[in-house]
DNA sequence: CGGTTGACCAAGT
DNA sequence: GACTTGGCCAACC
């Protein structure tokens, strides 16, 4: 049984440990895909928002970028797991950057 | 089935 | 550092 792309994207997600963050590119790539864009276009089509932690998905570069709750929501859900914010970049987006396991 | 969309990315200006 | 361009891929209409 294939699941969808986008349900493989909250699979992945909900691997995601509290207190960590991931990258939409980091989840393409362990999807074998280069969809970036799908990935950011599942989660605000479907926001599963109480099984998946999409507030724990950044940018690359370590912005926020959206969400479909609203930017400050994503911030606010993110200090109370313990990742500090500043100006809508993660603070210390190294450490608090999750790698997928094979 | 073709065209549009988007919570993206990288590189160039 | 901010803005533009091209590219990429899946879902939706």
């Amino acid at each position: 049984m294939m699941k969808s792309f986008d349900e493989r994207c909250y699979e992945l997600l909900k691997q995601v440990p509290k207190g960590k963050v991931t990258t939409y590119k980091a989840i393409a790539e362990a999807l074998g895909t280069k969809a970036y864009r799908a990935v950011g276009n599942a989660m605000n089509r479907n926001p599963n928002a109480p099984v998946v932690p999409c507030h724990r998905v950044v940018n690359s570069n370590g912005v926020l970028g959206g969400f479909a709750f609203g930017q400050a929501e994503k911030i606010s859900r993110l200090a109370a797991e313990g990742v500090k914010v500043e100006q809508g970049k993660i603070k210390n987006f190294a450490e608090c950057l999750y790698e997928f396991h094979p």
